[in-house]
DNA sequence: TATGAATGAGTATTCATTCAT
DNA sequence: TATGAATGAATACTCATTCAT
C-alpha cells in the first residue's frame, strides 16, 4: 500500500544516509554493511531486504547525492537576475554543499572504486549533467556579452575545481566564515570569465 | 655491501611504483599485497621481505611521491626569471604532473584512508610543504608587486585545486593537448593574482 | 531473550570445550581455528560470531576451567570432618581432576604462552586461588594439631606438584586404578604433614 | 678433519642450547627459525647447513638435555655412601636442574607436541631411563632396609612431581635459597621412604 | 660455510551474503 | 520486516624451507 510504501522509501533513505557517513569515513571498500546498519541500530542481515547487495547501495548512494545537488543547481538556474548574478549564485551554493555536505559533497567528486563499467559510466553521466547547469549559464552570459571565455567547458572546470578543492583543508574553526568563503571565491573566480 | 644495498633498493622502489598503479586502480582497500606483487612477478609473501605490512607500503608511496614532486617545484622555484616567469613555471609542472603521472599525482592529493593519526599528519605536513612553495613565490611577487591578492593562502588554494582536478577529466584523446591545457590554465589562473 | 541468550551461552561452552581438546593435543599455538571449529562441525569463520579471536577462546578456556575446578575444591573444603578428612578429599579430587579430566586439568597447570602479561596475570592469580584453598586447610589442620609442618606453603606445593604429574604418565589400562592412586596418593602424601 | 669437526659439533651445539632458550620462552611452535638464528647472530637460512629442519632440531635438544641429566644423576649412584645419601644427592641434583637450567629442565619434562610417534617414544623412553635411575636406588634402599614403600615407582613418581613442580613457582629473589630448598625439599620427600 | 632472496603453504581474521525463523 | 546464525571466499601476514651465489 501507500503507507508501507512511504516507509519503505523513508527506510532505505535512512540507510543510503548512513552509508554516506561511513563510506565518508572509511571509503568505500573500508565501508562494512555493519557499520551501515549499526548506525541505524540495525543488523546488517535487514540491509538486504531494501538492497541487492552493497554495490547496490554505495551506487544509490551516489545517485541520490547527485540528484539532489542537481536540484539545487537548477533552481540557482531558474531563479531571477542576470547570467553573472545567477552563476554566482551557482557558485555559492556549490561551496555551501563542499562544506556544509561534506560528506555527500564527497561522494559527488570521487566516482570512487567499486563499480562495474556500466555503474560507473551512469554516475559520471549524471556528474555531468551537473556541470553542464555551469556549462549553460556560462554560455548565456557570453552570448550576453556578461562574460568572456575562449574555453567556456575549461573555464567551468577551473571554476568547479577549485571549489571542490575547498572541502580539502576547510576546518569548522578555521579564520574564514563560510560567508567569507563564499565571497572570496565568487568574486575571484568570477575574474576567470572576464 | 653497497651492491646489494643498491639492489635492495631498487627492488623497494619497484615495489612502490608497482603499489602506487594497484592503489590508484583500486583504493588503498581494494589494493592486495597480490595485486602488487603479482605486477612484478613476484609472490605475495615476498613482500614482507622488502616491507613491514601494507601500511608500511602505502605510506612509503605517499612519501616517494611528494619528495618527488616537492623537489620539481623546488627546481622551479630556484630557476631564473621573475616571480611571475617561475610561478607559471610551477603551474605548468604541476599539470604535467597531473596529467602525465597520473597515478603519482592522484596519491599527492588524496591522503586516503588506512593511516594512524601520525602517519596521516606527516603525509599532511609534507603535503603542506610543498603548497608552501607556491605561496612563497606568490608572496614574493606580491612584494614586488608583480601579484596583487587579498589572501594569498586562498588564491593559492584556487589555483592548486583548479588544477588537480584535471585529471578527472583529462583523457589522452582528448581535444586538447597538453599544452594547450598548460598554456590556457595558466594564463587564467594567473588572472587570479591580478 | 533468555532462549537465544542460552543457546548462546551454551555454544560459547562447546567451542571452549572444543578448543579445550585441540588445545592439549597440539599445544595453543598448533591448535587452529578450523581444529576447533571441525570438532563441532563449524566453520572457522563462526567461530569470531561467538569470541573476538583465538586468544579470546584460548583466555577462556583457562577461566573456566580454573572456575570449575575451583568451585569443586570449594565443596570439599566447606563439608563435615576434621581438616585431614577434608584434605583428603580434597587430594582425591585433584587426582580425579587430573585422571579423568586430563585435558581441563592439563590447561589448570600449564599456563602458556601466547598471552599478554595482563592476562597471565589473571590466570595465574586464578590458579593461586586455588592453590590458597589447599593451603587453608592445612594451616586449620597445624592449628588443630592434626598436622605438622614447619612450612605449610612449601609442602603444599609438594603435594600439589607430586599429583599435577600423575597426568603425565597415568594411562587408563594401567596397573592401578583410580581409586588406589587415589588411596595410595592420598595416603602417602598426609605423611608429609606428619 | 678433526678441526672442521669440532667446530661444526661446536656449532651445532650452540644451535641447540640457543633453541632451548627460543622454545622455553614461547614454546616449540612459538619459536621460529629466525629466533634460534638470531640469538647467534645466524641468519636461519645457515641452520639448515647444521640441521635437517626445524623438527630435527627440537628434537634433538631434547636429546642433548636428557642425556646431560641423565650423566649427572648416574654419577650421583656411583658416588660413595649409603642408598640414603645417594638419593638425597639425586634430589639435590635434580632440584638444582630444576631452579638454575629451568629452561633445559623444562624441555626435559614437557614432551611437547611437534614430535612424531618415533620420536616421541625415543623422548619418553630416554626420560624413563633417567627415572628409572631414582628407581634403582630406591629398590636398593629398600632391600637394605633404608627404605619402606609398598610401590616404588609410584613413590618415585610424588618425588619427581613434587620437584618439577619447583619450576612453575620458583622466583631468584624469593624468599628461600635454593639451599634452603634443596634441604626440605630431600627431607621432606625421604618421608615418603619411611 | 653462510646468506640474501624468494617461495608457498598455512593461519587468523574480516565481511558480504544467505536463510530459516 | 527483521534478525541471529552461519558460511565461504578473500586477505594480510608468518614462517619453514630452498637455493644460487
Amino acid at each position: 500500500m501507500k503507507l508501507s510504501d512511504k516507509k519503505m522509501r523513508k527506510k532505505k533513505e535512512d540507510i543510503l544516509l548512513s552509508a554516506i557517513k561511513v563510506v565518508n569515513k572509511k571509503g568505500p571498500n573500508g565501508a562494512t554493511m555493519e557499520d551501515i546498519a549499526a548506525e541505524l541500530l540495525m543488523t546488517k542481515g535487514s540491509l538486504y531486504y531494501y538492497f541487492k547487495n552493497k554495490e547496490d547501495i554505495i551506487f544509490q548512494c551516489h545517485e541520490m547525492v547527485l540528484t539532489e545537488a542537481t536540484s539545487d543547481i537548477v533552481d540557482c538556474q531558474n531563479g531571477n537576475g542576470t547570467n553573472e548574478e545567477k552563476l554566482l549564485n551557482m557558485i555559492k551554493t556549490h561551496i555551501r554543499y563542499a562544506i556544509e555536505k561534506k560528506e555527500i559533497f564527497n561522494m559527488m567528486i570521487k566516482p570512487g572504486e567499486m563499480f562495474t563499467e556500466v555503474q560507473l559510466n551512469q554516475i559520471l553521466h549524471m556528474r555531468n549533467e551537473y556541470a553542464l547547469k555551469f556549462d549553460e549559464t556560462i554560455v548565456k552570459g557570453i552570448a550576453s556579452g556578461e562574460f568572456v571565455s575562449e574555453d567556456p567547458v575549461l573555464t567551468r572546470m577551473m571554476i568547479l575545481g577549485a571549489m571542490n578543492w575547498i572541502q580539502q583543508w576547510y576546518r569548522p574553526n578555521g579564520k574564514k566564515t563560510i560567508n567569507e568563503i563564499q565571497e572570496i571565491y565568487a568574486a575571484s573566480l568570477l575574474k576567470l570569465l572576464k
